[in-house]
RNA sequence: CCUGACCAGGAGACC
């Protein structure tokens, strides 16, 4: 039952449903039960893959097959009715759902909080989180993190330094991703001196920085121009046995084409295709608006054909 | 005894 729920989720993250149901068929062959680990990797991906309705149904049925929804099944359909924009439709779902405890689980508010700073909102998200102290719940390591990545995204370094002050003193070891929010908030400011110290400073906390890090620093470093450092972060990237992706290669070429460097940006352009990477349409934006700036139509028509060839359409 | 499911982080123009 256990290999076949690894074997389920497996295809549920990648979206192949009919495989998983392949595999569901399988074992009732066999005749085991999918019990409610199969359910919530299918309920979890349908929502993932913007199939709520369908996530719906199987909750309607798993009931009736004797498997009864608990709480992991009760968020991931909240969260799935949050991210498709029905929030309403959300809580009256939650309304529902108070026997499996979902008002009392951490989740159930970084859902919320998540949403409402997705929607620059971080003044409500605020009092959601001060909602939950005032219940008796503990903010977890992740309703920490989302908040304070609403502060960064809103410009607001202060609010996220003082809540991760908040966080420490309340015990809550920050991760990786928390550092992550906390150097972008500074980098979104032009502080990359400062994210730099944060750097060094989780690195010393026994934390490995990630691709992701490593980006927000790239990405950083690109947006004051200073490509020495954007560059030596690639290197110390690479050193560190990560692999850049198109993400960090796109924040490197936007980089190098606003400092007018388009050599290098060229250069980048050509190494990463023939690397087999794929580039989008944010990969080549920045070399035809460069162009553009520059007045060079030719080159900027150039830049837009192939993009076009690969089958990149503008947006 | 061990093993499977749920929430948070990175890129482009203009404004």
């Amino acid at each position: 039952n256990v290999s076949y729920g690894i074997l389920v989720h497996g295809y549920c993250c990648l979206g192949e449903f009919s495989k998983a149901y392949d595999l569901l068929e399988e074992m009732m062959q066999n005749s085991m039960h999918p019990d409610v680990f199969h359910y919530s990797s299918l309920i979890s991906g349908y929502c993932k893959f913007g199939f709520l309705k369908e996530a719906l149904k199987l909750y309607e049925t798993m009931g009736t097959n004797g498997v009864m929804p608990n709480l992991v099944i009760c968020i991931t359909l909240f969260d799935g009715f949050v991210k498709e924009g029905l929030v309403n439709e959300g809580f009256e779902f939650l309304d529902k759902q108070h026997a499996c405890g979902i008002m009392g689980s951490s989740f159930t508010y970084a859902i919320v909080i998540n949403c409402l700073c997705k929607e620059n909102k971080t003044k409500k998200a605020w009092e959601i989180f001060k909602l939950m102290e005032a219940r008796g719940l503990l903010p977890d390591i992740v309703v920490y993190s989302t908040l304070i990545n609403g502060f960064a995204k809103e410009y607001r370094i202060k609010e996220a330094f003082t809540l991760f002050g908040r966080m420490m003193k309340h015990g809550v070891v920050p991760n990786i991703i928390t550092y992550t929010n906390l150097i972008n908030s500074l980098c979104n400011y032009g502080r990359t001196h400062d994210a730099f110290h944060w750097f060094k400073e989780l690195t010393m906390q026994g934390l490995i920085p990630d691709k992701i890090l490593y980006t927000s620093m790239i990405s950083g470093f690109c947006r004051q121009r200073d490509m020495q450092m954007a560059w030596k972060f690639y290197q110390m990237m690479e050193e560190n046995g990560l692999l850049p992706d198109i993400v960090t290669w796109s924040c490197l070429i936007d980089g190098f084409c606003k400092s007018h460097k388009m050599d290098k940006a060229h250069f980048l352009e050509d190494k990463i295709t023939r690397m087999g990477f794929v580039p989008n349409v944010k990969t080549y934006t920045p070399l035809i608006i460069e162009y553009c700036n520059k007045g060079d139509w030719d080159q900027a028509m150039k830049m837009y054909g192939e993009m076009k060839k690969k089958g990149i359409s503008p947006d």
